[in-house]
DNA sequence: GCGACAG
DNA sequence: ATCTTGTCGC
């Protein structure tokens, strides 16, 4: 697949000024909406949409970006890219670190996916432009932040011990651009105990890009099968370490 | 100044 | 994210 707004692409070396000003740029480029052709009711399913995870696994000074495309229950393509890291993780500026490596996984990709599934936040960041939506407006593709851990925001209830399936909106706060109340993104249950005291924390997804809240919480709890992670993004992190090892065995 | 903070 | 065996609980 191609880069479509190379003006948009992540630059690691440039001030935390000028990033946190392309992030403004890439917000306003992003659409929180449905905007694809897929029939979002058969995602995941034999004939449905092309699905693709993208996930990354470190080894020292450099990034290993997997994606995984997927049709179904198929696995349709697989590649990845091993990038030096530029810049540190700093919260808010994850894409500066990541999406370079992430670029180099994606463009080059034979299929172009309907769908593409990142570890990380979408609009649920403080300047609405997480990893998931900077890399769905460079390529212009529909893309969805899957995160393990709420970067900001507020959720509308308490999140503890939610059924399997359930989701709560996050609404936007004081600490995101977004006018407060506006919903940015939902804690979604994709998988719980049925029974006992033990319970599994929700997984924080947001739009990335021409998907809204609501859509995005359906695709996750629609490609997830017995797994917290949807499938897309657990074989992507597979996938990545799988490389890694490679990697790694390789060089010793 | 203190706290919060995706991966 | 990553360093890491067994272990307790689903």
């Amino acid at each position: 697949m191609d880069v479509v707004r190379p003006e948009f692409l992540p630059d690691a070396s440039a001030s935390r000024e000028a990033m946190e000003a392309l992030q403004r740029d890439v917000a306003a480029a992003a659409v929180f909406a449905d905007e694809f052709e897929f029939d979002p009711a058969r995602v995941g399913r034999p004939e449905g949409p092309l699905v693709a995870g993208v996930d990354q696994a470190f080894l020292d000074d450099r990034a290993v970006s997997a994606v995984v495309v997927r049709r179904g229950d198929e696995v349709v393509e697989r590649a990845y890219a091993v990038t030096p890291l530029e810049i540190p993780y700093i919260p808010g500026l994850l894409s500066f670190r990541e999406g370079g490596p992430i670029v180099d996984a994606l463009r080059g990709l034979e299929h172009v996916p309907d769908l593409v599934l990142f570890d990380g936040s979408g609009r649920i960041h403080y300047r609405e432009a997480g990893l998931a939506t900077h890399m769905g407006v460079a390529f212009d593709v529909p893309a969805v932040g899957v995160a393990k851990n709420l970067l900001c925001g507020t959720p509308e209830r308490d999140v503890d011990d939610l059924a399997e399936g359930e989701r709560v909106p996050v609404l936007a706060d004081g600490d995101v651009t977004a006018a407060d109340g506006e919903v940015i993104g939902y804690a979604v249950q994709s998988r719980q105990y049925d029974s006992g005291r033990q319970s599994i924390n929700p997984l924080w997804v947001s739009p990335g890009h021409r998907v809204s809240a609501t859509t995005a919480a359906d695709v996750v709890l629609a490609t997830t099968a017995g797994y917290k992670l949807p499938e897309p993004t657990r074989l992507a992190d597979a996938y990545a370490d799988e490389a890694k090892r490679e990697v790694e065995s390789r060089e010793e």
